[in-house]
RNA sequence: GCGUCGGUCGGAUAGCGGCUAUUCCAGGAGACUGUAAAUCUCCCGCCUUCGGGCAUCAGUGGUUCGAGUCCACUCCGACGCA
């Protein structure tokens, strides 16, 4: 039978790292007491446990931590979390870097024999996880991606165009055509491999359990005005001022989503929210989750359903 | 009271006689092959059988083949002078 991984996802705000700590908790719990609780000071205490592995574009780098919303350690409440603090920010950190950084993570929390639980709002990175992609082997080149950048998209078309005939003809929509960031990619693996390999995915050797949150519009506005509140208060200024001293440059700024420039209260909020739009529309298209408004109606789901399989 | 400037989509803005009223923000719907809080597309007055159809630039008259655009008056706002 194939292992299980819990795969909690949900837009910005939602609960999902208390959610996920939770469910770490009552896994641990659950099997320790059928040990009989003596020994609960014993370092076996976690075997059989949850372990979090994030899925979160940001917070994978050092030092965002305030902007990010990254859990505390108080928050995680002796739970080990995985893939936070793995990069850093004055680089670029990749879908693919992650999906490797996590492959291993899964499989090293497996072989504790623990349950792995993936947590986060990245779509892209959960699904390159969960849905097996195979990327090309071909690492950014940046000195082909700043001489490309000046080219109209119409012109980078063509030129990708004349490299691989197949791949253009995939990008057919006009939401592709003019997104130069995209073209500016297929010609980088183009001119690395020659063409630009069909997309596989390769099936996984895991059984993804997915779990939404989701909140009524209203409600997440009201969580994420908190939210953003909180974070002026513990000092979103002096970590922003602190990540620029150390070098990250505006451009990197901006790639991660944090305002260069003083950010406002109002401007964060209306980011966040937007941002957690576009969240909702790339997770719409994954059927497989199942969605909750209500975290403990989806702790419940969980725990029937891992003890009707008898964990 | 006199004078000057101005009133254009939810907000900001361009247009200053010529048929299709611009751009930005906000809002909505999407796309996604190693930047993903990135990047990109579409819609955003009303109706639509998705081919279009009908409105519309503070108001009312007027000039003109043709008016946000010119003229007159009215209303509203800003500034200046009394």
């Amino acid at each position: 039978m194939r292992k299980k991984v819990i795969v909690v996802l949900g837009q910005t705000a939602t609960g999902k790292s208390s959610l996920a700590v939770k469910i770490a908790l009552r896994l641990r719990s659950g099997r320790s007491g059928s040990e009989k609780p003596s020994g609960s000071m014993r370092p076996s205490a976690q075997k059989f446990g949850g372990e979090i592995i994030s899925a979160d574009s940001r917070q994978v780098y050092k030092g965002l931590d305030i902007g990010t919303g990254k859990i505390s350690k108080k928050e995680m409440k002796g739970i080990p979390h995985h893939l936070l603090d793995v990069a850093n920010p004055k680089k670029q950190f990749t879908v693919s870097e992650y999906k490797k950084l996590a492959e291993e993570k899964i499989k090293e929390i497996i072989d504790r024999k623990n349950i792995p639980i993936i947590c986060g709002g990245t779509g892209f990175y959960i699904d390159a996880v969960t849905r097996g992609t195979i990327f090309p082997e071909v690492p950014p080149n940046n000195k082909l991606r700043k001489q490309l950048v000046r080219f109209s998209a119409i012109a980078l078309f063509l030129t990708l165009k004349k490299l691989d005939q197949k791949r253009a003809q995939d990008i057919r929509n006009k939401s592709e055509q003019n997104n130069k960031v995209r073209l500016i990619r297929a010609i980088e693996i183009a001119k690395a491999l020659g063409r630009v390999p069909c997309l596989e995915t390769v099936p996984s050797s895991y059984k993804f359990i997915k779990i939404g949150l989701y909140l009524p519009e209203n409600e997440l506005r009201k969580k994420i005005e908190k939210r953003v509140k909180g974070m002026f208060q513990f000092g979103l200024l002096r970590e922003i001022k602190k990540l620029k001293k150390s070098g990250v440059s505006k451009k990197r700024f901006r790639e991660l989503g944090f305002e260069y420039n003083n950010p406002t209260h109002d401007k964060v909020i209306s980011e966040t929210l937007k941002y957690a739009k576009r969240q909702m529309t790339w997770f719409k298209r994954d059927k497989e989750i199942k969605w909750f408004t209500n975290p403990a109606s989806a702790f419940l789901y969980i725990h029937k359903l891992l003890a009707k399989s008898k964990l």
